[in-house]
DNA sequence: ACAACCTTACCACGAGTGTGTCAAGGTTGT
DNA sequence: ACAACCTTGACACACTCGTGGTAAGGTTGT
């Protein structure tokens, strides 16, 4: 078996065992399993590992980031979601047409009460 | 102005002040100001807001993570070595090809050290 | 059998997140 | 002028992240 265990991987990648298991424990880099447990650490995952050190250490980010960047890869819906959100950008209020659902110079004090019924803009009966 | 001051926009978003200047100052949502400083959120703001609240709760993430969803949109540089990282799969050892570029079997002691050397895969002098 | 390794599960600890509150001072509407 | 709002800054607290240890127990090679 050309894999190295725990310790050996460690050497090779500058990460600590303590952190490969860190690592693993993420989701980031899973490595496979001897029959007894023994983790197994293959080219590929050693690759990965010293690329992840790069990586981490080059844009300052983290291992929950990078999580997140692989959740947004896996989760389709957790993707089209974050796109949704960017895909409104903040429009000044001079991009958007004086619309009626949102407006109040004066009535100071009635503005509020609208707004909570309006709280929900597409959503509610239109 | 059709824009609402802090404490009105946390009452719509259901977000409390506290938190949009704390949205704030993650940089996922920053109002213009009024001339005396004042944060003044656009209907774009708002509607962001909510989403935001929805984005987060619904998918269980933080504020940090929808913040480095940014950068990866912003800085094209870590998007890129984000999906080159992605890109290197971890291949198992049956998929690659016995490479000589890391084999041992019984020279255990030798291992580390030829490793050690190997430790740069692509940059060094190959 | 024995040393050297592996496993999981804990304790610890500084830094960051998410949230509230409070203080000191400027702005605004009536 | 005065109340009600806004600003920044600080203290606080529970929780997670990134690390390091250490302990109790299984595996492996000689």
């Amino acid at each position: 078996m050309d894999a190295l265990t725990i310790q050996e991987a460690a050497q090779t990648t500058e990460w600590s065992p303590r952190m490969l298991r860190y690592i693993e424990r993420a989701g980031l880099i899973e490595p496979q399993r001897s029959q007894s447990g023994y983790r197994l650490y293959g080219p590929g995952e050693l690759q990965r590992l010293r690329t992840l050190r790069e990586l981490a250490s080059r844009f300052g980010i983290g291992l929950a980031e990078i999580g997140f960047a692989m959740r947004l890869r896996r989760d389709e819906q957790l993707a089209e979601a974050v796109d949704a959100w960017f895909e409104a950008e903040p429009r000044r209020p001079e991009d958007v047409p004086p619309a009626e659902w949102l407006r109040w110079e004066q009535d100071k004090h009635t503005k509020l009460l609208a707004l909570a019924a309006a709280a929900t803009p597409a959503t509610s009966r239109a």
